[in-house]
DNA sequence: ATATTATATTCCTAAATACTCATATAGGAA
DNA sequence: TTCCTATATGAGTATTTAGGAATATAATAT
């Protein structure tokens, strides 16, 4: 695995967004999907690819599969830290997403949950 | 300009290869050329785009165009740093051209001549 | 069993892009 | 001027790939 398979990984704003969320939390594909208002396939098909390439890890719960961020390779290619944790926050797609990730975690949803109000969740007022 | 597009503009192992020569010294597109054993027009393209997201910039010298690294983007995305100055230092390919371009250097070899060796200057030795 | 939900996969299309060849521009030398 | 060299640009091609719609698989619930 080169760095060039890596920067072709990560120059994808879906994927480098996925990313950004999974460095907070662990999250499972609907969660996501949700969360970045797109398609189930979607998610699925640049998780799949994301996995491939070991950027992240999966373990599977009942009919959910969550994902989380594989620490190994950031250790590794040490660019990755500087990127995620420190360029990418200047940006506002990147912090949207992130506010979105702490309203839904300091909600009392679940993941189903979650799915059902879709991307009206923003719209939502919680009484945490 | 965003973390993206500066993601895509890596993402191509020729223009990685250039900025892993123009971290080390400028160069004209010529030297590049040779060095890397790639055609002219490529090698020109490479280094337009690289220039218009300003991660080069460009001297002109008589007929030559010199390109050297361009420092403020690297102050500006830290990943950058790492990325070439610690990740890919791993990578046999980044390695062989470091020692191509410093065999060059070491030489007392011009870029007319550089040009005209072509890709048969590592069979040649110096007497420096 | 059937129904429902979560995730993955297949097929298709549209867009992006790296490369090559040929040509254009621009500067220097004779 | 003409010739030669350095670089840039244009046209055409081939490959890659993100995304959507439809479908398949897998697990749970009733």
């Amino acid at each position: 695995m080169d760095a060039i398979t890596i920067l072709k990984i990560l120059s994808d704003q879906t994927r480098l967004r996925i990313l950004n969320l999974l460095k907070e939390d662990s999250l499972c594909v609907g969660e996501i999907q949700t969360l970045l208002d797109i398609k189930q396939p979607n998610a699925s098909k640049h998780l799949e690819k994301l996995k491939l390439y070991e950027l992240i890890l999966s373990k599977k719960k009942a009919q959910w599969v969550y994902y989380q961020i594989n620490l190994e390779k950031f250790e590794k290619y040490k660019f990755l830290k500087d990127l995620l944790f420190s360029d990418i926050k200047r940006e506002e797609i990147f912090n949207i997403d992130i506010s979105r990730l702490k309203k839904y975690k300091n909600s009392d949803l679940c993941c189903q949950d979650l799915k059902n109000v879709g991307f009206k969740f923003d719209n939502i007022k919680f009484n945490t």
